[in-house]
DNA sequence: GTTGAGGTAGTGTCCGCACACGAAAATTAA
DNA sequence: TTAATTTTCGTGTGCGGACACTACCTCAAC
């Protein structure tokens, strides 16, 4: 291992002038730069990012702001498992991470939350942009207090608000147009010629509504440009509907229409829907959706639903901190978009994926 | 952050003595020590493993032996990225790796580079235990040396020569027969009722037999569980035989039997098999494969292929490499085996897989 | 009462780097 | 030539912890 001062001795100067040049930090003659520099490469020095982040060791507070997660709708533990995972890790370096929940339904708990979260001064901040209007809000004393954010799992691209646009570092989540490219290729595989489609979008949050579109979009658009003449029917539920409507409507048209053979749920709910379907339809029906809550896995496992499309939300949590966390401490600027993984998982390969997920409650 | 000192100063000792407990070196009164670890727990002190790694301080010898790569056979390459650039990462804990290369044809080369590998010392060995025999006298010395290793994608379980068994701390690599499932699985979602399968062996490497048969064997596995009456057909190439064999041979069977409307290559040379089938055949006919070439993703992207079964060989040498490191600097002890994703490929996924392998070509 | 062994606990140094302070050298001004 | 500046660079300290070395204290044996 090169060290500075090995550097140092090499160049006949001090280890103090070595660590100029590497900074840049002035004050240092042409002359001895060059030749400093010279030597860097030749011997390949690395900086010790050990010993170094424990010289700096400036104290940096970061806050995260993500919904709260329950038993309904468990969709945001991952996430939140990932950034627990992440801020164990980087607290040895000197990084602080408090966590801010707001309700996802309701707008105001989540400027609430803000309020709270932007009293303890942070350094940096990781948010989950649910609504777009209060966001606006946010984003806005973000930019003015120059606090540096990125966004988690939802994207508030393009959307400049009178003056203020957003600004965010970096955003860390799916791709949902191509997720739904990549799930109408799923359908087409394992579909013959003549067999018809069904998307069923349910809707529980408003907030899903942007992703939601984006994958029945992509899933369309796969088809207009592979199989443009393809059947794609398409049922919408409300948040009123009870679990018996949505029953019986799907049943009807799922009677009414035997060629439709593969069913697309570009929501998180596929395991809900599925419980509304007979069994008798199920059996000649391919079925993919969403996320691995614990219920679709089940699912899965049963071999009701074909394919899942993850988006691995515990690496994005797990992602984001660590993203921030090297902006933070080595101002390493972070890609303006880390899309994670669309991944297909199946009954064979689910006990292979979300190995670090598991990894870590077994730890905790 | 709490330190050492923090708890000294509460406890009314000095550092060291606070570093005795903490470190189970005894020399400490029960008094003092049963007073020290109630701060400790009260205080949720935890080690700062940045301070304590550059403290510690320890040269370790790390040494890999893995196959060569080159433009025929790309396969080992990403491996060799992944373990470069964990090498790097670890570095800074003061372990420096080794690597030692063999030919993949040549026992004796294996065995040579391993003796090249033995002089160096290494405190801990990463290896592909490619041939049988060989890795008998391998481990044979590694075992009586006392110099712990693990295996990396090829695993050698159960086999005890001798008096000498593998005391490897771990292997880590893809569950070829759980692969063969998968790949069976995927098979039937994308035929439907009367559609027959067929297996197309080639086998470049001898090595590669026994991850190539496990796949079949899954394979076969899947079908004889949930398509017992399904008709699979098999053709087997050798190294010997030439382009225009292969050729001749897969079209006339493919002309012959018109209802083969998938085939399953599980090698990973299913891109090679693919030039050989003719596009009026290939145009019915749904491909499934392993592994991510260069040849089989251009393959992928001409949707010539449908599905491709990563073992994300990267991070498999990412892996190894932060695992015994983990072993050596914090004595943390692997699982017995790290198996790694069973990962689905296809052209619509493809770029949002091998991100961190892309991220470290453009960083290099 | 002196000596020595064994058990306890404090001190100092080092790991590699960052950064402040001030010294030396080089340049300019008087 | 000397004083005043400015540029360039060396030195020292500390980040939090690991560990060797040393000092102290107790208690028993002679």
């Amino acid at each position: 291992m090169i060290t500075i001062k090995d550097i140092a001795k090499e160049a006949n100067v001090s280890a103090g002038t070595v660590d100029r040049v590497l900074h840049n930090r002035g004050g240092v003659s042409p002359k001895t730069e060059t030749k400093i520099k010279k030597i860097l490469k030749q011997k390949k020095f690395k900086i010790n990012l050990i010993a170094s982040s424990l010289a700096m060791k400036k104290h940096h507070n970061l806050a995260t702001l993500i919904p709260q997660y329950d038993e309904q709708n468990l969709f945001w533990k991952s996430p939140y498992s990932g950034i627990q995972k992440a801020s164990q890790e980087v607290s040895a370096y000197g990084i602080e991470n408090k966590v801010f929940f707001f309700d996802q339904s309701d707008p105001k708990s989540y400027l609430k939350a803000f309020r709270k979260l932007i009293k303890t001064e942070p350094d940096a901040v990781v948010m989950v942009p649910l609504f777009v209007k209060e966001s606006h809000e946010i984003i806005k004393l973000l930019n003015l207090k120059k606090i540096p954010y990125i966004f988690l799992n939802v994207d508030l691209k393009g959307l400049a608000f009178g003056g203020s646009s957003c600004n965010n570092l970096s955003y860390i989540g799916q791709k949902s147009f191509d997720a739904g490219i990549l799930s109408g290729k799923l359908s087409h595989l394992c579909s013959k010629n003549g067999d018809e489609f069904l998307i069923v979008m349910t809707r529980k949050n408003i907030h899903d509504y942007e992703a939601i579109n984006e994958r029945v979009k992509g899933f369309k658009s796969y088809f207009q440009d592979n199989v443009p003449d393809a059947h794609i029917h398409q049922l919408k539920f409300d948040q009123s509907d009870g679990f018996e409507t949505v029953k019986k409507k799907i049943n009807t048209f799922l009677t009414k229409n035997q060629r439709v053979k593969v069913i697309m749920v570009p929501s998180s709910r596929v395991s809900y829907i599925c419980k509304t379907i007979e069994k008798d339809h199920l059996l000649r029906l391919k079925i993919i959706g969403f996320d691995t809550t614990p219920q679709n896995v089940e699912a899965l496992k049963k071999s009701i639903v074909a394919f899942l499309i993850s988006q691995k939300s515990f690496n994005q949590g797990y992602k984001s901190i660590i993203t921030i966390a090297n902006y933070m401490v080595y101002k390493e600027m972070p890609t303006n978009e880390i899309p994670t993984p669309l991944e297909i998982i199946t009954k064979e390969n689910y006990k292979y994926s979300h190995s670090e997920e598991r990894k870590y409650y077994n730890e905790n």
